[in-house]
DNA sequence: GTCTATACGAAGATAGAC
DNA sequence: GTCTATCTTCGTATAGAC
């Protein structure tokens, strides 16, 4: 995990990686304090980055690190479903929802969706547009799972929403009332959609 | 809720009334900012209120601020619930979901949910137990009213968490892609889902 | 009940040394 | 590439006058 931190020529570069940290750093305190919780003095304590590196990485500033770690959200969101390619649709669900429970598990209940954390705030327009685009990238993917799945495509796209809506919501909801139940509740009624809705 | 604070007897208070402006403000910055967006200072400009006033009638600042406003909006959830009493459960639904359509339509989807806004910001312990309590609470009064309407509890409580789950993420993701489209489909799914189930 | 003035701290951002 | 120092803006909060 961590760099060679080579000498001589035709080493790698020097891999310190404080950019990658403060990304990641980010995105979790996206999803446990917000968007204002997300300052770089706490970003900075959480990963245990040198504060002058700050603009060095990041000369776009807070807005920059923002969409930075909306990129990262996004693409964790979409490696999982990528790994249920070929799946039957309620297979594909249970995937997705394994993903957020893991979340949910890892953090006791503490942590959220990053990209809600970023629509919520919506200080700025273009992050904005940014977290809307993620929002709009899963679904479509979703929805050609499903399809591939077997499921015509009205209906997947209709399973799509749903899913990712419902499960956004439920992790707000498993949250607020420190308790898994709103998210368990939640799963029992996607998955026997999931497989009615497969039928069609 | 306040008290009289009159001088005499049976006279009617000074109603100034900028208490309740603050708070109905509070409730929509949330709603459309995020809690870092409350400021007092935005709060003040958005409703006009005297400055020198903040600490008068929020003498525990700005958390105050937040609890007064998670009241409102829950209450403004609750009251559009009752007046569903007896109706039956894709009524009921339906008419939950017009609530949250109204938000959209009137803010142009800039608007979501303040209960949401103060969950994913979590800044304070306290206010997201509240926040928590709240959402508890919608979802118990919507349970009654589905058991009332003739289903069985546990269906009525599955039925109740994924109602508001799907819709306040619906909410999220409409906003974010500047489209009704999200929460139409969503809502498609959800009233089909209430009749179904309504069967039981 | 509302005003002004002000203290205080946090956060974003920049500049220049090392 | 990282450090320190500094500037500015903003938000919370208090004090005391009107």
């Amino acid at each position: 995990m961590d760099k060679p931190e080579g000498s001589s020529a035709g080493d790698r570069p020097p891999r310190t990686d404080v950019r990658a940290r403060m990304v990641v750093g980010a995105v979790r305190l996206l999803a446990t304090k917000g968007v204002e919780g997300t300052s770089f003095g706490e970003v900075l304590k959480a990963t245990d980055s040198p504060r002058g590196s700050i603009y060095h990485h990041f000369p776009g500033g807070k807005p920059e690190l923002l969409h930075a770690a909306l990129d990262l959200a996004s693409e964790s969101g979409l490696t999982t479903m990528e790994a249920t390619h070929g799946q039957p649709p309620d297979v594909v669900v249970e995937r997705f929802l394994a993903l957020w429970r893991l979340l949910l598990d890892r953090s006791q209940l503490t942590a959220g969706c990053a990209v809600m954390a970023v629509t919520v705030a919506a200080t700025d327009d273009d992050l904005l547009v940014h977290a809307g685009t993620i929002f709009r990238t899963w679904t479509e993917r979703l929805t050609d799972l499903f399809a591939t799945g077997g499921m015509d495509v009205d209906s997947a796209r209709q399973l799509a929403v749903i899913v990712i809506a419902a499960t956004e919501g439920a992790v707000v909801l498993s949250r607020a009332e420190r308790s898994a139940k709103p998210f368990d509740d939640v799963e029992t009624v996607l998955l026997s959609m999931a497989k009615s809705f497969g039928a069609r």
